[in-house]
DNA sequence: CGGCGGCTTGATCGGTCTCAAGTACGGTGG
DNA sequence: CCACCGTACTTGAGACCGATCAAGCCGCCG
């Protein structure tokens, strides 16, 4: 591994004691910005803007977004709070952000970001590490996209429950049209899809947006 | 931009002057490994194997790819001649890796360039470009798999004739069953959706792995 | 010439989409 | 507190696209 741990080191500049465990990219970013409110639906940024700016999630969702000409809609990923968005190769966007719920954000300029990185080893070797994880993100998201519907929405349910730290029950802040769209299907098929998994006692949804994971296996032998 | 305009230089060991614009991760990973050869169908590491080391590919072409349990592939990426794969977050791959034809590829332990980044603000900088750009190709391909299978394919033969640098005529490295694993479409479709678009003279196909691109426009129709 | 792998073509099946109602829920105003 | 409304979600019937199953074809190499 060489990715995190051995941050043990003096960090660098004139800093005394930091924080005694694992502190990351996100932690460096907080310091270096303004946290601001968005409201539920949101835009934070839209595609093909400048993208001066590096995002952090404090409270709320977030969802980045591609649009096909139609109005075709993919959504890329789901940002929750800790989560890092809109750090990007070019000067401009490749995607759009909108807050799902009220959220709010850290907002960082991207350039003190860079700066930080090229005085800094061990910001550098953070920024990489957070691309690489969303780059690993984005290919199990791909994996996704070939499977059949029980499929995609069983690993999304593993998935979000994982992210969401919920042993067996689950608060979804997302509508059925944003899974749909970051699954690939439609709204009708996902809330058909989650209607069989409660039959067949593998999920509850005692609310729309809560779901109960009653039979973990289950879902897990339709992940893979 | 930042991959290539490629192979015209000296293949490695002894050079002297580099290119007197700029050169990439890329340059610098060839200085540091060996270029080892690889037969057709070779495999150059598995998943889940330890990730010990980063590869260019200097001629040829490499697949790299995931299996589900019941043996359904999904080609991630096609790398072509330039390109660099297998440089990893963690310290197992996430994909396998085969040759689609034979192809000599340089490799370099991981280690070393992870140092040499360390060590060079510049490197750094470059080895976050090259995992930063290849997550903006993998969520265009994300995009991609939400298409129709004429769209899919025609936003394949698009890429590919950018990435072969092909004006017209494109000479594919890679079969009907990559291309179809590539696309989440089988075979039988790949192969149907291309004889559909030669007779709507959108493209020819002088031989199986030859395709001249007749009609560049209808081709951008469908790719967005 | 024969055989094999890669590709194409055809006929049918099935999963997901589409179109269309119907239902539950949360908020707002009376 | 309830009536109303709009939005989100569910459910149903039918169509369609791509998968599947099954031959055939082509080029290449022995």
């Amino acid at each position: 591994m060489f990715t995190m741990t051995k941050m043990e080191q003096v960090p660098a500049q004139g800093r005394r004691l930091p924080p005694p465990n694992f502190h990351s990219l996100l932690d460096t970013i907080e310091l270096m910005g303004a946290a601001i409110p968005f409201a539920r639906n949101g835009e934070i940024y839209g595609e093909s803007e400048p993208a001066d700016y590096v995002y952090k999630v404090l409270t709320g969702a977030v969802r980045t977004y591609k649009l096909l000409s139609d109005g075709r809609r993919q959504i890329d990923a789901f940002h929750l709070p800790g989560d890092i968005f809109g750090l990007e190769l070019g000067d401009t966007h490749t995607c759009s952000a909108e807050a799902i719920s009220d959220s709010t954000i850290v907002v960082v300029k991207r350039s003190l970001v860079m700066a930080a990185a090229e005085r800094n080893t061990d910001v550098a070797r953070r920024l990489w590490s957070t691309t690489a994880a969303e780059l690993q993100r984005a290919q199990q998201h791909t994996l996704l996209l070939i499977k059949s519907a029980q499929e995609r929405v069983a690993t999304f349910l593993l998935e979000m429950s994982e992210r969401l730290c919920a042993e067996g029950s689950l608060e979804l802040p997302m509508s059925r049209q944003d899974i749909a769209d970051y699954l690939g299907l439609t709204i009708e098929t996902v809330s058909r899809t989650l209607t069989q998994l409660q039959g067949a006692a593998t999920i509850a949804l005692p609310g729309s947006r809560r779901i109960v994971l009653r039979n973990r296996p289950a879902l897990n032998r339709l992940n893979d």
